[in-house]
RNA sequence: GCCCAGAUAGCUCAGUCGGUAGAGCAGUGGAUUGAAAAUCCUCGUGUCGGUGGUUCGAUUCCGCCUCUGGGCA
C-alpha cells in the first residue's frame, strides 16, 4: 500500500522548551486533530509543574492521550508506549480524526515508527542481581559476562555502559535467548498511517538555552519545590524510580534531602535541561524525512506548512 | 596603613625541585530496541595577573605594581 493512500497522521517532535505543545494546540484549532503525548515524564500522575504538563484547563480544552496514565511509583516503558500509542491512533482514526503525536521522547517515536524486537519485559529481580554483580566487580565484568553469552551484542556496547549492559544480560538471563537473537527475528514494520513528520526548534542553540532558563524559573515560581516535597511525603517513591530521575525532579529531590542548597538545585536542574535538549537535537539531526519548523517563526506560516503537507489527505 | 594568603581553561582548582601545563564541572559532537527527562562515549593552546631582574631558558626563583580574600590597626 502506497503511503499516500494511507490515512494521515502528524508527528511533531522537538527539544524541551521549543514550543511544540503550543504549536500542537494551534493545529488542533485548524485541523481535525486529536493529540497524543509522546513524553516519558508526562505519563506520570503528580508530575505537573516540573514536567511542563499543560494546565488542567488546557488539557480539558485540548485532550492529550497518554498523559497521567501511570503512577510515579511504577516504571513506564518504550514498549508500553508503542502499544498505547497505536491503540490511541486507531481510536482517533475511527472517530474520523487525525492523530497528532507531539513530544520530545525520541526513543518512543522511534519505537512507534520502526517497531521493537519482541523481547521479555524488564525483570526487577534480575536487574538487582546484575546491579549487585556490577557493584562487586564493576561494569566491565558485566561486559565480560555478556561477551561470553552474546559476543555480537557485547561488541556494540561500551564496557561502562551500565544500562545497556544490564538490559542485554537481563534479556538473556530471563529468556535464555540472547538479545542478538531476538533482534535477528525482528521484522520491519510499517504503520497503517502516512506519518507526516515535523521538528520544531530555534535556529540558534543560545535561544533554546534562554527559553529553557526562563521556563525553569517560572516552574520554581509556580511551586515546583512544593510539588516535589509532596511527592516525597507520599512515602512510596524513591530517587531510583524513572519518574524521580526526571530532569528537575532529581535535583530538587536532592535539595530536599539536604544534599545541596536551593540555588544549586536550580543550577543543576538548568544544566540537566540543557543537556537533555542537546541529546534531543542529536536524535533530530539524523532523523530521516523531517520537515523543519522554527521556534518563534510566524505561527501562520508554521500552520500553513503543516496544513500544506497534510491538506490533500483531508480534503479527499 | 601594615601583615599573611591568593591571582593558571567559561567556573572550581592541581601542577611545573626552572625546559611554555592538566583534572573535575560547564560547553560541544556522537550513540541510543521494555529505565530514555535514562545511560554511555568523544573533544582541552590557556598573553599560567602586569612589569623589571637572575638565567642559555621564567608560568615556576627574586623585586616592584595591580586586583581579590583574611587578619591587625
Amino acid at each position: 500500500m502506497a503511503a499516500e493512500s494511507l490515512p494521515p497522521a502528524i508527528v511533531l517532535m522537538g527539544p524541551t522548551a521549543s514550543g511544540k505543545t503550543d504549536l500542537a494546540m494551534a493545529l488542533c484549532d485548524v485541523l481535525p486533530c486529536e493529540l497524543i503525548s509522546v513524553d516519558s515524564a508526562l505519563v506520570y500522575r503528580g508530575l505537573d509543574i516540573g514536567s511542563a504538563k499543560p494546565e488542567p484547563e488546557l488539557l480539558a480544552r485540548y485532550p492529550h492521550a497518554l498523559v497521567d496514565i501511570c503512577e510515579p511509583s511504577q516504571a513506564y516503558s518504550a514498549a508500553q508506549f508503542r502499544r498505547d500509542a497505536l491503540s490511541e491512533m486507531q481510536r482517533i482514526q475511527q472517530a474520523g480524526h487525525i492523530p497528532l503525536l507531539v513530544g520530545g521522547t525520541m526513543l518512543y517515536f522511534k519505537a512507534l515508527l520502526e517497531g521493537l524486537a519482541e523481547m521479555p519485559p524488564a525483570d526487577p529481580a534480575v536487574r538487582a542481581e546484575i546491579a549487585g554483580l556490577a557493584e562487586r566487580e564493576g561494569w566491565p565484568a558485566v561486559h565480560a559476562e555478556l561477551q561470553q553469552v552474546d559476543p555480537e551484542c557485547a561488541a556494540g556496547i561500551h564496557p561502562n555502559h551500565s544500562q545497556r549492559l544490564s538490559r542485554a544480560l537481563e534479556v538473556y538471563r530471563v529468556s535464555g535467548v540472547t538479545m542478538s537473537q531476538w533482534r535477528a527475528r525482528q521484522q520491519a514494520v510499517s504503520l497503517p498511517w502516512h506519518c507526516h513528520q515535523f521538528a520544531i526548534a530555534p535556529s540558534e542553540r543560545g535561544e533554546l538555552h534562554r527559553r529553557i532558563e526562563l521556563r525553569l524559573r517560572q516552574m520554581f515560581e509556580q511551586g515546583f519545590v512544593d510539588e516535589v516535597r509532596g511527592l516525597m511525603a507520599r512515602g512510596d517513591l524513591h530517587e531510583e524510580l524513572p519518574a524521580m530521575r526526571a530532569v528537575g525532579y532529581r535535583q530538587v529531590w536532592q535539595h530536599l534531602r539536604g544534599d545541596m542548597d536551593l540555588d544549586s538545585a536550580f543550577e543543576r536542574a538548568l544544566i540537566a535541561s540543557r543537556q537533555l535538549a542537546k541529546r534531543q537535537m542529536t536524535w533530530l539531526r539524523g532523523w530521516p524525512g523531517l520537515q523543519w519548523l522554527e521556534t518563534g517563526a510566524c505561527r501562520e506560516d508554521q500552520l500553513k506548512t503543516v496544513i500544506g503537507a497534510v491538506g490533500d489527505a483531508i480534503s479527499s
